[in-house]
DNA sequence: CTGTATCCTGGTCGATACTG
DNA sequence: CAGTATCGACCAGGATACAG
């Protein structure tokens, strides 16, 4: 494998957080479980600020873990449709989990330290 | 706050993954979780490979993110414990399900593409 | 025993321009 | 529309030495 690798894992969550820690991975993830397949333009829009370097990049590595399938066809202008695969699908209660917590965090003390949202993807 | 100061987060997610995401946390929070309290060198000992310099950092930030508590007892030498607060043990639930989903993505997946884990931390 | 203080390096991420 | 190709900045993290 490519980025996982070359790398020391103490722990099966490390692995994990290999997987989803990417700068723009688990809104990615959060896009496509919420909203089904999506075209690399439309998640594009749904995440301003992220570049098309950065988009290629995680969906790259999403598709080399098998979290994310990447459909391709052949048609002119391009058209290539991703979606998650069942390891994918998989992660999405971590992800709620998370979304939770940060939400219970975010009222109980974050918020009184200047941590902001900057647009809560619910 | 500091280190989760001067962050865009898109969504509640990636404010959890600011809490826990730091190279060595996940595995402190494990261990506070599943031993209790711990001293600092104790923590150093069941964590090969860590330097002071951060281990103290990573702890310094769980405190301020209010994870972990520092109990400092004024005794010559130093004696420092360190142990979960109630938000800490609210992440247990997220890493024990970080862990199993790592434990079979490892069996299904990353095992055939040359990940290892360096000492399963159970 | 529990930390600080420096210095340094690799790699992630962003900005920008270009292409089939 | 869906990408590549460069370049550069920043900083988390490691090595090492010192200290109360």
């Amino acid at each position: 494998m490519g980025h996982l690798c070359d790398k020391v894992y103490n722990c099966e969550k490390e692995l994990t957080l290999g997987v989803i820690g990417g700068k723009w991975k688990m809104l990615i993830l959060w896009h496509l479980g919420r909203q089904g397949t999506k075209r690399f333009n439309e998640l594009k829009s749904l995440m301003p600020g992220i570049t098309q370097r950065m988009l290629v990049k995680q969906l790259r590595e999403l598709e080399e873990d098998r979290i994310v399938h990447r459909e391709v066809y052949p048609v002119v202008p391009p058209k290539v449709e991703y979606s998650l695969t069942e390891h994918g699908i998989s992660l999405l209660p971590i992800l709620d989990m998370m979304y939770k917590w940060g939400e219970n965090y975010m009222d109980n003390v974050a918020s009184k330290n200047g941590v902001e949202i900057k647009e809560a993807v619910k």
